[in-house]
DNA sequence: TCCAAAGTGTAGCCTTGGCTACAAATCGCT
DNA sequence: AGCGATTTGTAGCCAAGGCTACACTTTGGA
């Protein structure tokens, strides 16, 4: 399935580190950047469920799979599936049949997310993004916001 | 433009409460948001790469999947796998043991990437975070700034 | 020249997060 | 009370993106 015999077509002579005699390491702290937002990405999921379902509980009375299957825009298998998942982490309670809960982990998590969406997208706002899209695409970058960037987020709303 | 997952166009026939005449916040909406915030999360991969690729070749003259690896923090098969993606994807072009080009979309779409990447940096640096936390917040967060969201930045920028 | 090291590729395994299809439980209405 | 509709749960499938282990090429140095 390889190609046959691959010709030596191609000389490559010189090494690129061997003139770069001068400081180097910029890889480490990329792959550390980089490994950083990879699990961002992983708790991603379980901040939009815990924030939709304390919004549900808080609203509704009760939140249903069902309920935050289509607020989701998933599957209910999926959404249970993933609820399944918010319970082995300790954020929610759920019995079959009988909705889900937050833990108290659950709730402080999804104070701070919550907490953490209103300023992003009111710094989106502050520096002229519409409305609309400053709602979506806070969506996505919200769960990259380290404390770091949203205590200067929110220093800068307040200075403003 | 990178549809890698063929949708079935989600059969959401329903409009769910016919009756629900007060207030209830559109679930369509927030299914939306949620769902791009999704698909955006998927091409993010795709884009840190083929960024990646594009630095690599300007500065160094090639890029080979150990270095990519090495500089993304994963495994030379990770890479491996992930390159094969992209040729899948028309991205990139590799023959085994010669190294890893990009096509002209590649090079459009690492291009794109670079810049997007730059604005979102400034205007965090702008509205006061710090150079290092900027840097490594602005690698989560640019694979969701639209468009509309980046032009705002860049106005912001601009009229400072 | 030739052999070991470095780089590359393949195979298999795992987890996440999607999906559909089907089964079981609960609810709601007559 | 009973039955159909809805909700919930389960099972099985898929692709992505990780990993390790092993095999094969290329390269470079003795």
């Amino acid at each position: 399935m390889i190609s046959p015999r691959p010709q030596p077509d191609h000389p490559q002579p010189d090494h690129p580190e061997s003139d770069h005699n001068d400081a180097m390491p910029e890889e480490p702290t990329q792959a550390r950047r980089f490994g950083k937002a990879r699990t961002a990405q992983a708790s991603a999921l379980l901040e939009d469920y815990a924030e939709l379902i304390a919004d549900l509980l808080a609203s509704g009375g009760e939140a249903r799979p069902t309920d935050i299957a289509r607020r989701l825009g998933v599957s209910h298998a999926t959404a249970i599936k993933t609820i399944a998942r918010l319970k082995r982490e300790g954020l929610v309670t759920a019995r079959p049949y009988r909705g889900v809960f937050l833990t108290e982990a659950g709730e402080a998590l999804a104070g701070r997310v919550k907490a953490r969406h209103l300023v992003v997208v009111e710094l989106l706002r502050a520096v002229g993004v519409p409305s609309e899209a400053a709602e979506q695409d806070a969506e996505g970058m919200e769960h990259h916001v380290s404390d770091t960037t949203l205590a200067a987020f929110s220093r800068f709303l307040k200075a403003r």
